[in-house]
DNA sequence: AAAGATTGACACTTTTTTTACCAAAAGATA
DNA sequence: TATCTTTTGGTAAAAAAAGTGTCAATCTTT
């Protein structure tokens, strides 16, 4: 149905229109100009327009972009209006803490269980959530719809699991495991590198001052 | 002393080089050239030679690079040669998963302490990590020379929390809340917003199909 | 000393991203 | 109802960013 491809750039300010829209929302607003948001997000009027207009027409001239309408919209094109179930591979301190985060489920995000190599954590519940062995996880992925597998493993179990839980029919991996798995094409991988984000934190910090000699012009 | 502008997909890239440089390391390899290092990593020999000759000229012709010398070399231009001070305000699930991770240390990321307004939670101790009231919070970050915060706290308290620790000395901020600080220039903001990455998740797995039929030409 | 390898630098190309513009459509006003 | 104002949607243009190719210079190896 959409024919042009979407620019990463914009897909990556989709979830803060939303999270905007959603403030909105909960301060009662109805209706909103482009220029009007362009303000509160600090981008402009242009983007704004653009950026919603890949998906389709959901404003009206002379009137704006109805808030609730937009927000249901931009939901529908993150995908987050219908359930997406996950399991957490790893039930360390990261999966666990990620399972203790009730926001995702409010988003959708349902998280169906945990599983562990470890004898010892196998068991466990956190906040519910149970651990499994990881012997059970062909059986739990085809029994529970499992579309996402979170990976909170370290990196040298990391790509043997991920290509484990993607054989029995996962279809997302959300990789904290600081390591390219190269998957398959038709297999979606979101990263989130901790300790990459740390080091460009540090390269920040380091060049802080290398840029300030630039803005006398 | 660094004059042209790098960009952002460089720095994106460097601790990439820096991870690949360190397994090389661990197996013994000695040096590489620009063409080995680009079939492994999967870019072109001519983006790995630019990328670091904006920081100098690591190589040499005919040779290629030491691996050791790079490594070391990239080490400090990503400032993790030398210590960085951190504390976590925040002592829930991420927090302590954060300080649980052993890995940072050995990148010279120091976790020194833990802060949180639960007094239920303060004198507990992750990792040997102990966990302060906010009160200390002035007198902790000026007597430990911290300069990163990473904030795990929810994002109603976490803008003024950024704002106090920045008063107080800090010149970075890890951010885990899902909010925009918008803060002064001069402060380092490393945002790491787990909701937005599984929203973008869920893009790519609903959106999935819509490429496939762009393959054929 | 000659041959081979490989970087560093530059210029060029391509891609991506952003901004500007304006006709058309709807709302607001009187 | 007619007119004025607002604001979108779509297109085109501009700007910025990112990536690639080339080759002289220089080092290694034989």
């Amino acid at each position: 149905m959409e024919q042009k491809e979407i620019s990463r750039a914009v897909i990556k300010r989709l979830p803060r229109y939303y999270r905007y829209l959603g403030e909105l929302m909960k301060d009662g607003v109805e209706r909103i100009s482009s220029n009007e948001l362009s303000e509160r997000m600090k981008v402009t009027a242009s983007q704004i327009r653009q950026d919603l207009n890949n998906f389709g027409g959901f404003g009206q001239q002379g009137y704006g972009y109805n808030v609730p309408y937009l927000y249901s919209e931009i939901a529908k094109i993150l995908g987050i209006d219908k359930q997406h179930n996950i399991i957490i591979i790893g039930a360390g301190n990261l999966g666990q803490a990620i399972a203790n985060y009730t926001n995702f489920e409010r988003r959708g995000f349902m998280i169906k269980g945990m599983f562990d190599i470890n004898p010892r954590l196998v068991g466990m519940t956190v906040r519910g959530i149970e651990v499994y062995p990881v012997e059970q996880l062909e059986e739990f992925i085809k029994e529970n719809d499992v579309q996402i597998a979170a990976l909170t493993i370290p990196k040298t179990k990391a790509k043997e699991m991920a290509e484990k839980v993607i054989s029995y029919g996962v279809k997302a991996i959300w990789n904290f495991a600081h390591i390219d798995l190269d998957l398959p094409e038709d297999v979606v991988v979101e990263n989130v590198h901790l300790s990459e984000s740390l080091m460009r934190l540090s390269y920040k910090v380091t060049h802080m001052d290398d840029n300030i000699k630039e803005i006398p012009r």
